[in-house]
DNA sequence: ACCTGAACACCGTTCAAGT
DNA sequence: ACCTGAACACCGTTCAAGT
């Protein structure tokens, strides 16, 4: 007996629909999940479910789990936009900005920014951005051997960044409205024999928002690999620490 | 009847002598574990066993994994000695001397410092440190605001460079005696016309060891704390990157 | 070649029960 | 109060078997 003839969509799963296995597919799964409840709640076993398959399955297109986050990181580093031109008159700025989008995109993904400390850096995506970063340094008149090790860098910062933050979002709980009150109040509630200067400086300690903590420390960088350049006209010999 | 009387000492367990628990004996049995294998090692069941006991008798003393792990970063913190006397005039030496021994101490307790990324620092031994620097950079003369700013900074630098470096040591697998080879190699055979500054880089990229890498970051980050220093003398209007 | 079910060897934490 | 055995609800990865 032939089925029954269906008219409009076929029918669906309630959840997956069965999609051909791929790297590509699978890196979807993992983006969907990172970025909706974070880093530690990616498995193997999670990717699998929502593709509607068992985990032994994913090991027919990545080697381990590392190399799945490792795949869903450059994805994601495919999504910050590189400056169009660059301007050498102008590289603290076109440095500056590269990084406050990478900082940005890298937030738009839960706490995948985590996975990028001390991974070695071979994906596509993430090599041309290291490629604009050199670019740009060099084109500013910064030594090579300090481009070199800025761009290294300048990605710790920016991964050890994510993951400071990325702690301090399971910090304050839904029933804890004033993070800041007591956090200040920690501080100066210390000791003040013991702890002199953290009771003084509880204000400054504790005030300003994760952008200024992240202009700040960028800005820092900035400010010392600057003072590495030797201007062609007036060269001075650089003294370490003045 | 009663037992024979020995003399000498007495005979020992092959393994783990039954010592009464505490966080302190906790923390050693930890701290052994991450010394001899690594963050990785380290489980609740392994500190146990090492303990000559099961793991559910660790949460009579510690709330979780990460409180044990908090309690044991505190402890290497104690060990990281601190400048007898701090002498404005070079607080520049006084803070990098610092740095290079927290770093010593932590590396000679394996990857530990990957655990204080992202914690909030309330151990002892931690606010001591953290005090100390701030007292440092005040009596530099660095402003309030950058010096506290930079405490959290200087922070994130120590332990992403710790982070970073305990990933790099499992890289050199023990079959691979020239890693900078491979890895130049990997750079200079790169398409140089999608990547021609990480090509035309491939020697500054990968050269260079750990310390010289740790001391670069360092010092830049001293340098741009000195930028934001106005002196007294001659105070200036900064104007940010020139 | 790709996919699968089932298993292996682990995890952190909880809980009722003991002392 | 402190400790315990046993269990719960998970992990990443492997492997023999299927197609």
């Amino acid at each position: 007996m032939p089925p029954t003839p269906r008219r409009g969509r076929p029918p669906r799963a309630a959840r997956p629909i069965r999609r051909t296995l791929s790297l590509s597919v699978i890196v979807d799964a993992a983006l969907g999940i990172i970025d909706a409840e974070g880093l530690d709640a990616l498995t193997m076993r999670r990717v699998a479910e929502e593709l509607g398959t068992g985990p032994a399955s994913l090991y027919a297109h990545v080697a381990n789990k590392d190399e799945m986050v490792a795949a869903a990181l450059d994805r994601v580093t495919g999504e910050i936009p590189v400056p169009a031109e660059i301007d050498p008159s102008r590289w603290q700025e076109q440095f500056a900005e590269l990084f406050r989008s990478a900082r940005a995109v890298f937030t738009r993904h839960g706490d995948i920014a985590r996975a990028s400390l001390g991974v070695v850096p071979t994906g596509e995506n993430t090599l041309t951005l290291a490629n604009t970063m050199l670019g740009l340094l060099l084109a500013g008149g910064v030594p090579d051997r300090v481009a070199a090790l800025s761009v290294d860098l300048f990605a710790l910062y920016l991964g050890a960044s994510a993951f400071e933050e990325s702690m301090e979002a399971i910090e304050p709980t839904a029933a804890e409205p004033d993070f800041h009150a007591e956090l200040h109040g920690f501080f100066s509630n210390l000791p003040a024999d013991r702890f002199p200067h953290l009771v003084a400086m509880a204000e400054p300690l504790t005030t300003g928002n994760r952008d200024e903590r992240f202009d700040f420390g960028l800005d820092l960088l900035i400010r010392g690999i600057e003072s590495t350049i030797v201007t062609g006209k007036s060269a001075h010999s650089r003294n370490k620490h003045q």
